[in-house]
DNA sequence: AATGAAACTTGACTTGC
DNA sequence: GCAAGTCAAGTTTCATT
């Protein structure tokens, strides 16, 4: 088990901040803002990457603009020894996944879903029921935003 | 109110489920498993990022190593006759309440609270409960986020 | 920390629908 | 005109020293 903020120092810290800004910056050019050679970037963050720190990378796009309003949780139930990296690694193909969490309960995971409109929605619900590692799902549509 | 995929085609849907898996792979890789040159795949991109749909690249970080709260969602079953209004009522009243919604299913609502520990939490669930108009509950305590 | 080869980015220009 | 392809110059990555 890591400890919070584990063994960050400063630098690494600016440079996650400058990443969290621009997950598509150049090693240069964090390097430039850092006072680092690219070289000494990448060797940080390949070190963050394999203490788990940094997770990956991605895309943060407008749900709205993409038309997906259509939303709800799917409580995921998953076969015997399937560990929260396999349900990442088959979540993630999902471009309809705007969250998820492992969770203490009946299921194993919550997910949470955008679709264009309900006959999407039950596409990708199909889709994740599919994956190996997944048992069963019990979906519940979301209504109204109420608060968030 | 109708926001249909805008004027996202297949491509562009490819295209940005694998930048969601890698928001840092190269446009000459993502070419290739669309069937793009590397140029048209960065003037896509451009384009996308243009009309506001993509909003930039981030870094995904494990929240545990940085010293996030403690989370959990509550499914929250009201009395007969219970508003969505009076259910808002209700839950505006805590702070804990990060996000909140109604649903389709056996529960009425979804509720998403952030507390500093799980006595925190115990003690915000005990009050919905007290709720008038909320007959029971049923928590499900975040154990990570995976995605999101 | 520096080098160099391979890979990537990016703009200008061309082709084809 | 619009979107894709080709090419070439400039950067960046990454293994090695």
């Amino acid at each position: 088990m890591s400890t919070p903020d584990a063994d960050l120092d400063d630098v690494d810290r600016r440079l996650l901040r400058r990443l969290g800004e621009d997950g598509r910056a150049s090693y240069a050019r964090i390097g430039v803002e850092v006072n680092l050679s690219a070289t000494a970037v990448k060797r940080r963050i390949d070190r963050l990457r394999a203490r788990g720190v940094v997770r990956g990378f991605t895309v943060v796009l407008d749900p709205r603009l993409l038309g997906w309003s259509t939303e709800a949780f799917v409580e995921v139930y998953c076969r015997e020894r399937t560990s929260p990296e396999e349900i990442l690694a088959s979540l993630r193909k999902f471009p309809e996944v705007a969250a998820a969490w492992t969770v203490t309960g009946d299921a194993d995971a919550l997910v949470h879903l955008r679709a264009s409109d309900t006959r999407h929605l039950e596409d990708v619900i199909e889709r994740i029921r599919r994956e190996p590692g997944i048992q069963r799902s019990r979906s519940s549509v979301v209504l109204s935003r109420l608060i968030g």
